[in-house]
Order: C-alpha cells, then sequence, then structure tokens
DNA sequence: TGAAATGTTGGGGCG
DNA sequence: ACGCCCCAACATTTC
C-alpha cells in the first residue's frame, strides 16, 4: 500500500499530485487537509483500522506509538509479549515508510505535547477495553477537547462493543451460551472489514527508534521464537490464509490435537491488532459454510466473552468472580511451580505443555487445559501463579483472555469448569496425543518409550524405561505428585469449601 | 471443553 | 439345556 513520508510544509507540487490521486480539490487541499494523531496502541495494522481511517480521511496523520513503562510494568505486556510487540512495532513502522513517531513516557502528557508541537486538529484510537484505558483515554479526550481539538474513537478490536452486550435487565452476561447466542448473534452483524487507503503520513523529529524502547529480553530466552512467529500486519495474514488452507477444514476435531497443527495461531496477532477480528470473522465465514465454521467463530465469541467480562469486571485479573473461592484452601509450594514452570514435574503431557511454551512462547490450547488443571487442582497452587507465569511467557499473553481462561479452569470463572472436573494428564494424552508426537517432540528424553508408557512412565518396568534409555529420578523426573491421590486431596478441598459454604448460608 | 465409581447388559466359557 | 461366573462394553451417577 502507497504510503510517503510528508515533510511538514510538503511542496505545491507535491500537494497537487497527491489531491489529485485521491480526488481532494486542489484549490482546498489546505483547508481540507487537517492534521490527526492517530495513536496506535493495540491496532498495529493499515487494514480495517477505524481510527486511522478517519484520521486519514481528514488529511496528514502523525502517527504515534506510546510506551508508557510505569503503566506496563502493572499488568502491561510481559516478556514474550514485549519480544512481539518490539517485531510488530518494526514491521509497522516499515509499512509506513519510516514514518511511525515512538515515545515513552505518560500518553496524555506525550500526546498534549505533540498535539501542540504540530497544531493537530483531530485525535483518533481504537478503544482498549482493559481495565485502567477507559478512564486514562477519557482524561486524554477531556484535555484535547478543551484546546479546541476533535477526537473520535472506535471500537477497532472487538466484533460486538461490550457496553452493548447485556442481558435484558441491563447486566452483563455470565454465561457462555447466552452471552454467545442473544447477545452476540442475535444483535446487529459485526462491522464488515474497510479496506487500507491511501494515507499521507507526517513523521515528527523527535521520534524514538524501536530499539530505544527496550523490549527485547536482556536473556536470549526468544531465541527460537523467530522460527515459529511472524508478528506485524503482513505475518498475521499470512497466518490467516494458512489456517483457511489448512486448518479450518478439519478445525472441529483437528484442534483437539497438538500434533496437528489445525488451531489457527492467530492469537498473539489478535492481540495486538495486527489483523482485526471482523477480517478474521468474515474471512472464515466466506471461506466455507456456516455448519462448518462455526465452531471456530464460536472461539472467536470465547473471546469477547473474556473481553467483556474484564470491561464489566475489572478486578477479574486479581479476584474470583465467585467469591465463594476466596476461602479455597490454596498450598503452595514454591518447588512445585518452579518444577511446573520448567516443564519438570514429571507428568509427561504437562511437561510437555509448559516446554513448548518456554521454546516457542505458545502452548496448545488442549495442552493449556491440562497443564492449568494439574496445577490448580493437583498442585492446588493459586491461579494467581498460573496467570502471572502465563502472562510472562506467552506470545498471546492478553489480560482478558488469560484472567478469564484461568478462573474458568480454576472453577471460580463466569460460566466455569465445575471444580471436581479434573482433568487426568494421562487420560488425556492417550487420548488427544495417541502417537505420542507431541511429546516426544517437546520431552526428547522419552523419546524412545513405547507408547504404552510414555504417558506414564511410572507405571513402566525397570527393563523397558532401561531400555529406552530412562532413569526415572535422573534423566527425567518421577512424579511431583500422585496423580490419584491428589486429585481426591483437592475433591476434598473443594468438599470442605461447599461444607462451609452452606453451613453459613441459611442465616 | 472430565474422570472414576457404580450399575446394567449380554455374550461366551464352563461345569 | 441350564445356571453360573467373568468381563467387556456401554450407561448412569457421583465427585
Amino acid at each position: 500500500m502507497p504510503s510517503r513520508v510528508w515533510k511538514n510544509k510538503a511542496d505545491k507540487t507535491e500537494r497537487k499530485e497527491w489531491a489529485c490521486k485521491t480526488n481532494i480539490p486542489y484549490k482546498n487541499s489546505e483547508a481540507i487537509l487537517k492534521i490527526s494523531i492517530h495513536w496506535f496502541r493495540n491496532d498495529l495494522r493499515l487494514t480495517d483500522n477505524p481510527a486511522l481511517i478517519q484520521a486519514a480521511e481528514a488529511g496528514i496523520v502523525l502517527p504515534v506509538f506510546i510506551w508508557d513503562a510505569e503503566c506496563a510494568a502493572e499488568l502491561g505486556p510481559g516478556g514474550a509479549s514485549r519480544w512481539w510487540l518490539h517485531h510488530s512495532l518494526v514491521q509497522l513502522n516499515d509499512s509506513l515508510g519510516g514514518a511511525l513517531n515512538i515515545y515513552c513516557g505518560n500518553p496524555q502528557d506525550v500526546l498534549a505535547t505533540l498535539a501542540k508541537e504540530h497544531a493537530v486538529d483531530q485525535v483518533c484510537w481504537n478503544h482498549s477495553y482493559e481495565p485502567q484505558s477507559p478512564q486514562r483515554d477519557e482524561a486524554v479526550a477531556e484535555e484535547m477537547r478543551s484546546s479546541g481539538r476533535d477526537v473520535q474513537t472506535f471500537n477497532g478490536s472487538l466484533l460486538w462493543d461490550p457496553e452493548e452486550v447485556l442481558k435484558a435487565d441491563g447486566t452483563p452476561y455470565k454465561v457462555f451460551t447466552p452471552f454467545y447466542k442473544r447477545g452476540c448473534l442475535n444483535a446487529m452483524p459485526p462491522r464488515k472489514p474497510q479496506k487500507a487507503q491511501r494515507v499521507r503520513y507526517q513523521k515528527a523529529s523527535d521520534s524514538l527508534s524501536v530499539d530505544d524502547l527496550g523490549l527485547l529480553p536482556k536473556i536470549a530466552w526468544d531465541a527460537e521464537f523467530s522460527n515459529h512467529w511472524k508478528p506485524g500486519e503482513a505475518g498475521a495474514l499470512q497466518a490467516l490464509r494458512h489456517f483457511l488452507a489448512e486448518g479450518i477444514g478439519d478445525y472441529k476435531d483437528g484442534r483437539n490435537f497438538p500434533a496437528k497443527k489445525k488451531t489457527s495461531r492467530l492469537s498473539p496477532h489478535l492481540h495486538w491488532g495486527e489483523i482485526s477480528v471482523n477480517q478474521v470473522w468474515y474471512a472464515a465465514r466466506e471461506f466455507l459454510p456456516s455448519e462448518q465454521v462455526d465452531v471456530f467463530c464460536s472461539e472467536l465469541g470465547w473471546r469477547e466473552f473474556s473481553a467483556c467480562l474484564l470491561f464489566h469486571f475489572p478486578n477479574l485479573p486479581s479476584e474470583n468472580l465467585n467469591r465463594q473461592f476466596d476461602a479455597f484452601p490454596w498450598e503452595h509450594n514454591e518447588a512445585w511451580l518452579l518444577a511446573w514452570q520448567k516443564g519438570q514435574t514429571g507428568i509427561p503431557l504437562v511437561d510437555a505443555g509448559m516446554r513448548e511454551l518456554w521454546r516457542t512462547g505458545f502452548m496448545h490450547n488442549r495442552v493449556r487445559m491440562v497443564a492449568a488443571s494439574f496445577l490448580v487442582k493437583n498442585l492446588l497452587i493459586h491461579w494467581h501463579h498460573g496467570a502471572d507465569w502465563f502472562r510472562d511467557t506467552l506470545v498471546d499473553a492478553d489480560l482478558a483472555n488469560n484472567s478469564a481462561s484461568w478462573q474458568w479452569v480454576a472453577g471460580c470463572g463466569a460460566d466455569a469448569a465445575p471444580y471436581f472436573r479434573i482433568f487426568n494428564p494421562v487420560t488425556q494424552g492417550k487420548k488427544f496425543d495417541p502417537a505420542g508426537e507431541y511429546i516426544r517432540t517437546n520431552v526428547p528424553e522419552l523419546g524412545n518409550l513405547p507408547n504404552k508408557y510414555l504417558f506414564s512412565p511410572w507405571e513402566a518396568p525397570e527393563a523397558v524405561l532401561g531400555e529406552a534409555g530412562v532413569e526415572l529420578g535422573k534423566t527425567y523426573p518421577k512424579p511431583i505428585v500422585d496423580l490419584k491421590e491428589s486429585r481426591q486431596h483437592a475433591l476434598a478441598a473443594y468438599a470442605m469449601l461447599k461444607a462451609r459454604d452452606t453451613s453459613s448460608e441459611p442465616c
């Protein structure tokens, strides 16, 4: 897409030429060509970007990205997500012909200064629905309006606006099915994606470079990431095309098998808005008939559901949605947490997942559920610790999805898995990784074990272990907990919670 | 998008 | 032929 950097005072011929191409009458171009800031946040794309389109239609665009280190320190992007952001910004800057204006600091201050320096007429951005956003954005808007500038904001990241998806009584949905069926599908269809258009960008002289933001990790644990991911808008479109060609046809069943790569792997792209969810939704629905894409679309629905929950319950990252769980007897054990994080629990499917995460910044969804269930239910470690680790290590770390999903697994969330639904990593492995491919890829030291014992090496006869070159406790850990015993323990903890709850009820 | 315990059914081996 | 037991296969319930 054509884009060009214009100096502050573009010469007349250039301006005339451009006015010609865009059908804006040259005579009026001076008056019509307003200067707008487009504030990039979680919408790092040029296509189907409502706020950017608004800015572009008005005239010259000053594209801005601001890294607010103070804000980021709290529940902002973790290590893997920062890696992604770094590369995504590099891509975005390239597609803007180098015109991305990068700053560090408090957005309100940065934008106020920029607006003054560049005599900005209008400021545009797409909403973020994360908890700190609405208030901060409103303050920015207020300041801009009071200095006589237009402020235009849009929903650029969700199919349905969380403010509008409410039950008849005006309260937010807490159960997925009615949320999706009645709240979403029954409402107006999502906005159709808009094409990218010609934009004239302006580069400020005091912009930082992407490197200046220091987003890349100091220790090179991201070594393998670039083998698996291509951040940026082009990478996002490529991932979408690949999913349509290879994954979506068999999505319903295929998505459950971690060794098959049938899931879309669009989550990090969607998180940073390198592609809009509207583009994905319509691309899928135009590609195959409804009944073949409904399962995938409902996964996008879960993304909407999580965003909506976080929007209406801003404490979702820290507090149990179901407050009964506040009394749950978590048993913190630092050594177990470390073993889980490093993929050294001695439970092959769990370790495979945790190592895939560490190595590639991603874990297949099926395995996420198993690994998370193991932490929360077999180890009885508080879901906060799991959420913290995922937030730091997943390239698709997303406050809404992460918080909602951990609460779902722990049983305290909206429409949650009942607490007694405890995944057995051995059964799950046999069912969803029957050939053991996924485990062998990620836990190579078990590679020579026969399938019969691959999912539970502690049950293998000594001779079989010896044959496979496995020595439990040396080359691979013994299980840190007994699956059956820890399951019983978890159920007992839950029973206690329930007893406590009912005993205090009748008053 | 659970797992395990418990219940039910029916075929086959066997005396 | 019959009753009995075993057990796989499936269904239901319980956590």
